[in-house]
DNA sequence: TGTACATCAGTGAACGCGCGTTCACTGATGTAC
DNA sequence: TGTACATCAGTGAACGCGCGTTCACTGATGTAC
């Protein structure tokens, strides 16, 4: 690549990921401006267009990496579970908490933008999910305690409440970690890890007595 | 109530009104004017700083009135479900989605503001979400199957995940009337019925095998 | 019941501001010879 | 390698627009006597 090139996909990722910050920041994306976007990049507005053609393309392309970014992260989970079966529930999850921590954007931005403003990101989003859906599904193939289901449609309904349910978590963590400081943000944390793994352990319950042929 | 305050109160309704309606019809709450609403009642838009501070407080009041309608929904849902405990999933879900379906709004504003723009009405929706998960658990344990749980904290795991699986389940159905028409819309409509029924089977085989002393 | 004054929901003009978008430009980088 | 021209990411001025908010107002309704 020419150092124009190479220059040009620089401030074009400048822009998405400050796009992605301004809009994880406690406003939506369809509040925020592309002036505002530019000046953050340190770009003049009109800067904008020799990369994208308004803010929906730009919005779209942040969806594409940002599902990149948590189907990653899902199946990293997903695999350690694979390879470690008898991991306790609250390992995983300390695991999942761990990296919705590290790195809160794109699940802020995949859960807001969900059902937020734009009709077109909305759409892009819902296809993704369906896709993180199909590819949990496909792991929990794989995991010891659902190897008797091999129907792949009650897999993908296990992987559904998981991945819906997964969003949820991550937000709450992130609002738990927002309003509360200190020590009672550690009591708050742990009381709501719990919650999360009596969750999980009822669910895996239903998959346990699950009769795959019955159902 | 004197004409003049009647009169108000009506005006502060149609503002209100106004508000949810502009807000759940494609767009979010925090992307939506002070002027835009005032124009749709047909009010001057100075005339909103008669009835409201500005849009947080108006919004603060939309919680309300819509958290509301969405508790006396579910409370009806789940009163119906104790007085005829042999009454199948289906028929359940079919009234759950008939009412999304008859008075779609107030689920498109608490689910779609309940990540959206707004600190304060962010903070509001999650409050009036812990009642209503609240409101659910007690109805729920004075369901048959779930006899056996005593523990309030286990009952209020379950109601967590049906009122946050709930929410899903209603924008999933929207965005299914909304893509689809005609036959392909009864397909979909029904393929995703049958989804979520397994799901909520799913859950319940999991409470029907729960040990409330071991976990 | 009638009158004189008070209240106050709604009006309309005016403001300064940030927005998205257009356009002609500049000057560094790329290309052809 | 050096030169002459082409490309194109980034610039800066300018535009019209809808926004939230202020202010003094109007005229129907309410209240006191």
């Amino acid at each position: 690549m020419s150092i124009r090139d190479e220059r040009k996909q620089q401030s074009r990722q400048a822009l998405l990921d400050a796009a992605l910050a301004l809009s994880t920041s406690g406003r939506s994306f369809s509040s925020i401006s592309l002036r505002e976007i530019a000046r953050h990049v340190g770009l003049v507005p009109t800067a904008f267009y020799r990369h994208f053609q308004d803010m929906n393309e730009l919005g779209l392309e942040l969806v594409d990496q940002v599902a990149m970014h948590l189907k990653g992260i899902l199946h990293q989970l997903g695999q350690a579970y694979i390879y470690q079966p008898n991991t306790k529930t609250q390992i995983s999850l300390d695991l999942f908490f761990q990296a919705v921590e590290h790195h809160p954007e794109p699940w802020v931005f995949m859960i807001a933008e969900r059902w937020g403003g734009s009709e077109v990101i909305r759409h892009a989003i819902t296809r993704e999910i369906t896709f993180l859906i199909e590819d949990l599904a496909n792991d929990l193939g794989q995991v010891e305690t659902v190897q008797h289901i091999r129907n792949l449609q009650d897999l993908q309904v296990l992987s559904n409440i998981l991945i819906n349910l997964s969003f949820t978590w991550a937000m709450t963590w992130m609002d738990i970690n927002r309003q509360y400081q200190g020590p009672e943000r550690s009591a708050q944390q742990n009381q709501f890890k719990l919650q999360t793994i009596t969750q999980v352990h009822l669910i895996f319950r239903g998959i346990s007595n699950w009769d795959p042929v019955k159902q």
